[in-house]
DNA sequence: TATTGTTATACTCTATAACTATA
DNA sequence: TATAGTTATAGAGTATAACAATA
């Protein structure tokens, strides 16, 4: 028999993962805030970064977000100037979103932001205990099929 | 030096916990919809058996949902018969919460899911791996100064 | 005057459908 | 006809202000 009291119980660990991680999500935003982007844009720099010439399309199915929603966060990058819509020569149907020197500067800032907001997050463990923590995190997310480096908080479901 | 292809990095743990605890909601939420309710709702219906006679603005304040949504939520579950407004005795301005023999059923259903939900969740982890997660995470849920049971996704910031 | 609950309103995000231009 | 991008629109959720009843 667990220890409880009639007034509260202790959550399982799948309870503290969802307050762990929207607590995580909630400090990334903060300190991505400054850069003036938010997670989506983030999710996006990374993508577009990773595949060149990235259709709209595959941005959105890769990412979980609506295509119609895709367009307002592109055209606000694009009036940011960190990417440009070129059409694309083969098919002028579709764009290749590409990343401009600001943009890819961008992304290095976010990514010493996420270096740093890891650090910060898991200062509380020792790097042994971190070492675990995070190897338990990688054998979870492998088997419950979530994509390397892909955020699923933008899904439609 | 970390490895890594020009292509993708490996996400740190805590882009892992974010990515998990996002999985870990959304599941929660599609096992305790046959029952009826929302995550907003099961965190309304475990506070109030928690605190009895509780005030609108007190679940609001401690669950971080703003009064005017309260509102809403809470005629949403008094329409379900969960549970019941009554107006105080002392202070006729605020209303006493409290749970309806439905609520309370319904309240057992949700806990039992949870720990299905649990169960199911970290089953890809030996039981000594559950036990070494579970520790970290209250472990760092303590540092970053999380309530006991209160999802912190209802937050306004 | 301050507080509880409530309503009204605006803004964002999600979701669907329809439109355009290309193929 | 099918697809990429876009626009329009409806529905949640978040946030702020203002209001009525009560203290």
């Amino acid at each position: 028999m667990p220890p409880s009291s009639s007034e509260s119980r202790a959550p399982g660990a799948a309870f503290l993962l969802t307050q762990l991680g929207t607590q995580a999500a909630r400090r990334f935003a903060e300190r991505i805030e400054p850069l003036g982007i938010t997670p989506p844009h983030a999710g996006i720099l990374r993508l577009v970064a990773m595949i060149p010439d990235c259709s709209q399309q595959k941005l959105a199915t890769r990412l979980g977000i609506l295509p119609s929603r895709m367009v307002v966060l592109i055209d606000e990058m694009a009036g940011q100037g960190l990417l440009d819509r070129r059409r694309s020569a083969t098919d002028r149907r579709n764009y290749e979103i590409v990343l401009t020197d600001k943009g890819a500067e961008t992304l290095a800032n976010m990514q010493r932001a996420a270096a740093a907001h890891d650090t910060d997050f898991l200062t509380p463990l020792t790097p042994e205990e971190q070492q675990t923590l995070k190897s338990l995190c990688e054998k979870l997310a492998a088997h419950h099929g979530l994509a390397q480096g892909v955020h699923p908080g933008y899904k439609h479901l």
